[in-house]
DNA sequence: GAACCTTTTCACTATTTAGTTAGAAAGCGA
DNA sequence: TCGCTTTCTAACTAAATAGTGAAAAGGTTC
């Protein structure tokens, strides 16, 4: 009766199928309980095979983890390589960066609370993973050459680097995020707010442009 | 022999001291490794007395917990209300009030993390907490009367309001501490640097500044 | 068809964990 | 002195938890 009936059971032996499905559910076991609060048992028995499964794979619950961060990292990454702002002169250039930025984050809530998870854990895992450390933001070298090309032009500040401009552009949109329900629980505002986010994302766009073009007259005390 | 020292078996009876000892141990206990990392046999351990006592004055874990959370959030409503900026005019105030509170995040780091970990557990203990959720933070207010007088004063952007600006302020100042240990792992910079303090404060200025400053011209295309 | 890889089954273990029982001693305020 | 509160001791429990053992069967590849 189930025979014909499409890819549900199709494979019998797909071991690179079955990592993703252990891996898709860990990924959302972990994203939403941390490294300490997931459970394997809860694991295994969302996904399509067995406990003994995942430790045939992945060895114990600490390396699931890490092969979980490691694919989240990733794919970011990815995404992030969609972009391409070289065309642009540098202040649409760094706005489009931004609120790029802002979407993009607001749109992989699993990532960012790994991400806050990892740093509870004080970047333990990440530390051990040297795949992560490797790749590099490609958002930096970006930023890089669109500050360069500011600073050259006389329109951006110096005094900024690329690093320090990354901090601004992921903090505002990465706290709009990882801190939403205890914002939301004590101010009641919900800033991720479907009304809101072409308010919100204007406002990344224009917090970072307004820093950076503020070139410094020297009779400023500063 | 030790009868004469000081003060480490003084008290003989003390509620309250008894109470603070759990409740110190505690919250290092819980920002360090999240509500379900934390383990009462070692928060236990690191006090004068006994995990029978944590049941005794608290409950249960989560008791604990909210207990916890709660004299965070107290603590820090306490030292907000330090600053007056009510005598100055609207862009200093509102850059002061944006330095004090990257002091203030920066030299509260349990508080920050006990904040990150609230949120992983989507608010749920927070909600819990009539007590919390009414001590609406002081900075909210002070920002109102700021933003009010610098855009009668035409020198304010209108279209935002102090939640707003909150926002930003927090974002800033949270993710330095919050995210210090992936942001260091990936790049290399450790944004609490002591040496760059003093950089970072003067910027959360500038960033609110800067951004509220900006008062749109119609022509300008948003 | 042989060797190897993947999958299933499932009971099992050792440890950790939050939370308890029960009693008793001792301080303190009235 | 009486009664209530606080403190200590120390074993104990029940459940949860990460991780294993062992065997067998079914695919896959060469």
């Amino acid at each position: 009766m189930a025979e014909n009936l499409p890819a549900v059971e199709v494979r019998k032996r797909d071991p690179e199928g079955t990592r993703r499905d252990i891996m898709a559910v860990a990924t959302v076991e972990f994203a939403n309980q941390g490294f300490a609060g997931a459970r394997v048992d809860k694991i295994a028995e969302d996904t399509a095979t067995t406990k003994r499964m995942i430790y045939y794979y992945f060895g114990s619950k600490e390396g699931l983890y890490l092969a979980v961060l490691e694919a989240a990292y990733e794919e970011v990454r990815l995404l992030e390589t969609n972009l391409n702002v070289d065309d642009l002169e540098p202040l649409l250039a760094l706005r489009q960066l931004a609120e790029f930025t802002y979407d993009h984050h607001t749109s992989h809530q699993a990532f960012i609370r790994l991400v806050q998870i990892e740093n509870i854990h004080r970047a333990e895992h990440l530390e051990k993973s040297q795949r992560i450390r490797d790749l590099n933001s490609t958002a930096i070298f970006t930023l890089e050459s669109i500050i360069k090309r500011g600073v050259d032009g006389g329109i951006f500040r110096s005094d900024i680097d690329a690093l320090d401009a990354h901090m601004m552009i992921s903090a505002y949109s990465i706290f709009q995020v990882a801190n939403q329900h205890t914002f939301k629980s004590i101010f009641g505002r919900d800033m991720l707010d479907a009304n809101l986010h072409d308010k919100y994302r204007r406002l990344a766009g224009d917090m970072i442009v307004d820093v950076m073009t503020q070139v410094l007259p020297p009779s400023q005390k500063k």
